[in-house]
DNA sequence: CTAGGGTTAG
């Protein structure tokens, strides 16, 4: 009685033509109904299985209640709610129903939408206009959605067209941000704009729609403006930024801007964590690496508990130089998944521990969870940074026929760099003219660098030649090619491709390389660069360094200078190499006996190679240098990778 | 009903 007084003195106080409607009493359908619905939706709160929904739908049936729309669109939501196939189930409960209402018609459409077949929604949505059925608004957003799982650019044009024809359904909130959201995954980022800047209200979603989409084409100016100018932030938001850095190889500003995320007090989840763990993966300095992950614990986001987080942390730690601990994290993990294991199989690939690969994956077969594409990438790779040539032809073979994989054009380059790195340059070259797709630039581009570790121009002139049409601007090729000609001392053919870079507006990138000292500042060194404050020191030490090193018998390596100047000017380009520097500056810095780890933009050279092991051995020092391919460790004068790489 | 995510290659 009580109760009912405050409820109702309550509505008194509110707006009047709502609450007359409340004190006409129910019918005893009305009632009844009301009953059902509310322990109904106990009920299906308590769902986790189809069955149970099927025996609500039999109790509805019993009591009559087959006809009401309202009951039924609770039970399609859970369905779909619940991953059940529209068909045959969802689809026969609904069929039964003679006159569906716009609420029930919405729920089978978005069931489609979300499960597929998306086409059917579609063609659900001509039925329902057909019957004379008027849409609501969030039979849009499930049509919009339908149009974006299947990327049917013109199917969306025409359903926006419809949103507005109909009614005014164009300016809801929802309608829009989702039509945002397909503008930007069809590509067609402007419409998307359009959407936003003609939008009547606007939300932190319809920001974050268009903040994600700058970040995914790499415009990270207009991004970080829209941003800015956004009133309130919410993790989500944050989250798209820190995360568009790190995907768009800013590691540094996605550390920064989460350092800004935490002081404005905002929480972090684990998308957030990901996005932070990647950047730290780029960066490739231990220190960040444990901060991050002590975060990450301290947020209950550990490996343990976490498959996702704990995922992302065996890749950061394996590009952090530290295979060991990534795999105390695997085997700390609870929950492993296919990226787990194929993170940890990659990772051991990188540092070319080719058994311990082997047999994570031997042991992962015998899981339930099953290999993917990314998982055979890892065991071949695998195989090929240490020449276990028949090994990948088995697994190559097996793939399909056992585990269901179809190779597709990145295992070919997988296939390509095995036998083209172990010398079998003629039958890696059958394999690629042999291959059932086409064969993209990653191919062409094992073809080439295989070439270049075996001096064969000829084939390497072919190679690049498909390269310089699938990739125009990719410098890399150029550089290889002419790197190529180069050492065979054809110099003629040197300054044609250097001619033809020029004529395409290409530059070089700069050799890059850092190396972290104990306090985890990062020090960065370009190619040729002498303009850290210690350069002279660096200098001093350097040479100091090689002159040890030829004592013992060390000669540099010339032909890594692929530029036709005198024999001294190639020793002193040799010296300008970033890594050399870093590594210099890294003995330099830190005590001895520690670990230098260096980090590099591009392919080590070879001379920079044989340095790193000279100066493992007279050093005393343990060197783990990663380039953009993987990892190197030099202990006692000889290399993990045993010189082929 | 709408927004952010993990493993990949020369």
């Amino acid at each position: 009685m009580f109760a009912f007084s405050r409820h109702f003195s309550r509505r008194r106080s509110s707006i009047f033509s709502e609450h007359q409607q409340i004190f006409v009493p129910f019918s005893e359908q009305q009632q009844q109904r009301n009953l059902l619905e509310s322990r109904l939706v106990s009920v299906l709160h308590g769902c986790n299985d189809h069955n149970q929904i099927k025996q609500v739908h039999a109790h509805l049936l019993r009591k009559g209640l087959g006809q009401c729309s309202f009951l039924l669109t609770k039970l399609l939501r859970m369905l779909t709610k619940l991953n059940v196939p529209m068909e045959p189930y969802p689809r026969l409960l609904f069929d039964q129903v003679q006159q569906p209402n716009s609420f029930l018609w919405t729920a089978l459409i978005r069931g489609y939408s979300l499960h597929g077949p998306f086409i059917e929604s579609i063609l659900l949505y001509n039925s329902m206009r057909l019957e004379g059925t008027r849409p609501v608004s969030f039979t849009f957003t499930a049509l919009i959605k339908a149009c974006t799982a299947i990327l049917n650019l013109d199917l969306g044009r025409q359903i926006h067209a419809q949103t507005i024809s109909i009614g005014g359904f164009e300016s809801d909130l929802y309608v829009g941000n989702t039509l945002i959201d397909m503008y930007v995954k069809c590509g067609i980022l402007e419409c998307g704009r359009r959407v936003f800047d003609e939008m009547p209200e606007r939300d932190v979603i319809s920001w974050t729609s268009l903040i994600v989409a700058y970040t995914k084409c790499g415009d990270m100016e207009a991004a970080a403006g829209l941003f800015d100018d956004l009133p309130v932030k919410d993790m989500v938001a944050w989250t798209a930024m820190v995360t568009g850095y790190s995907q768009n190889a800013k590691p540094r500003e996605a550390l920064r801007l989460f350092e800004r995320m935490r002081d404005s007090g905002v929480e972090t989840d684990e998308v957030t964590l990901v996005g932070v763990i990647s950047a730290c993966a780029q960066l490739g300095a231990a220190k960040y690496a444990t901060w991050i992950r002590d975060i990450a614990e301290q947020a209950g986001l550990g490996p343990a508990t976490n498959v996702v987080v704990g995922s992302a942390l065996i890749d950061m730690y394996s590009k952090c130089g530290s295979v060991e601990e990534a795999y105390q994290v695997f085997k700390g993990m609870n929950e492993r998944n296919v990226f787990s294991y194929s993170a940890m199989i990659v990772g051991f690939a990188m540092h070319g521990r080719a058994e311990a690969a082997m047999q994570l994956f031997s042991e992962m077969v015998e899981t339930e969870t099953r290999p993917n594409r990314v998982t055979f990438i890892g065991v071949l790779t695998a195989c090929s940074h240490v020449g276990m040539v028949e090994q990948g032809r088995r697994l190559f073979a097996t793939m399909k026929e056992v585990y269901g994989v179809l190779p597709s054009a990145d295992h070919y380059a997988c296939m390509v760099d095995l036998l083209g790195r172990a010398g079998h340059l003629e039958e890696a070259h059958e394999l690629v003219k042999s291959m059932p797709i086409e064969p993209h630039g990653g191919v062409w581009g094992a073809l080439l660098g295989a070439c270049r570790i075996h001096g064969n121009a000829d084939i390497a002139e072919t190679s690049a030649n498909h390269l310089f049409e699938l990739e125009p601007n990719g410098i890399g090729n150029y550089i290889l090619l002419s790197n190529i000609y180069a050492s065979a001392g054809k110099w003629d053919d040197v300054s044609k491709v250097r001619k033809l870079m020029r004529k395409k507006g290409l530059r070089k990138n700069p050799g890059c390389s850092w190396v972290e000292a104990k306090d985890g500042v990062i020090h960065e060194f370009f190619a040729g660069d002498m303009t850290h404050p210690k350069s002279s020191e660096i200098k001093l030490a350097l040479e100091e360094l090689l002159h040890r090193l030829k004592l013992h018998g060390y000669k540099p390596n010339l032909s890594c200078v692929v530029y036709d100047v005198s024999d001294e000017e190639k020793q002193r380009l040799l010296m300008t190499h970033s890594e050399k520097l870093a590594l210099v500056f890294g003995m330099l810095i830190t005590s001895d006996g520690s670990t230098i780890r260096i980090v590099k933009n591009l392919r080590m050279c070879e001379d920079c190679h044989t340095v790193m092991c000279g100066a493992s051995g007279i050093m005393r020092r343990e060197i783990i240098v990663r380039d953009n391919m993987r990892f190197h460790h030099f202990h006692d004068g000889i290399c993990s990778c045993g010189n082929f790489w």
